[in-house]
DNA sequence: CATACAATGACATTCACTTTCAAGCAGACA
DNA sequence: TGTCTGCTTGAAAGTGAATGTCATTGTATG
């Protein structure tokens, strides 16, 4: 377990005591494989992972831990409008999303100064801006690679 | 009925013989409430509006016009991460949201210079984009007046 | 320990949306 | 105009993701 990791799971349980909440087995379990998954993911990819080891694992309690560890602001929500929740690791504050047609990999980055425009001109409109979202969408790197070497 | 309507609606008519498709009342009327709404909106809203003139219009049938419309480029799908499918007048490339977490209400913008700063920064991670959204989520000018006479 | 009460998991439910299917209707062709 | 093909419709049933229910289990704390 790598330093990064032992933070993460050292300020969930500080969550977990201040919020008079417990911790569980299986809540240790799902966190191990969320931050080991190190990317965005939706929960049945979790879920899946999770059953392989542990058969007795149910599909509320992934749903039900993410959530949780989305308020203890350790995984971020991510909606792309496909009808599926993801999760990433809530690291800063990252809210630029690249999403792969092909693969339907979803990278983060940041853009600061996007950003900063981009609320200037909404609130040129009058518009208070509280919070933001850039989705682009295309083809990654690894998918148009192989996407020439089939032609 | 104005200029611009009448021309949306004789594209949907050679969009319909174009594909062997028919042209029914029930796809006139839809078609109608949704150009005369002149914003987006979603289904159950359009749903409420022709209930009240004719009753026995069909929830699925709603679905399956603004559906329709869509392919044949007159409505544009949008899709916030809220579980609803909105739908826009597609009239130009429009993909920047402004969403009001008060009142709900969705108004579109487009910036391209934004837009091609942002696909220049995709392309530095050796991106492809195809497409692109951008959705700032704030309060609106009216709500934020209404805020600060109750105060 | 013992006890209170949070958490679990199987199941049912919700919510937006889609599909199914029998009946109806549009449009082409004679 | 009549007929006939097959697209459309609407009610109801079905999907699929996510959440609620509830009896049972497990955990932290006294």
């Amino acid at each position: 377990m790598n330093q990064t990791k032992r933070k993460v799971k050292e300020q969930f349980h500080l969550f977990l005591s201040n919020k008079g909440l417990k911790g569980t087995l299986q809540r240790s379990l799902i966190l191990d494989a969320f931050l080991d998954l190190d990317r965005s993911t939706h929960i049945d990819e979790l879920y899946l992972i999770l059953r392989g080891k542990h058969p007795n694992i149910g599909h509320a309690t992934v749903y039900r831990a993410l959530r949780l560890f989305a308020s203890a602001g350790i995984a971020r929500e991510i909606n792309l409008g496909d009808g599926l929740t993801r999760y990433g690791v809530a690291g800063g504050r990252r809210h630029d999303y690249l999403v792969c047609n092909d693969c339907g990999t979803v990278t983060e980055f940041e853009n600061g100064s996007i950003e900063r425009y981009q609320a200037e001109v909404a609130r040129s409109m009058g518009f208070t801006v509280q919070s933001l979202k850039i989705e682009l969408r295309g083809v990654c790197n690894r998918c148009m690679a192989q996407a020439g070497r089939h032609s």
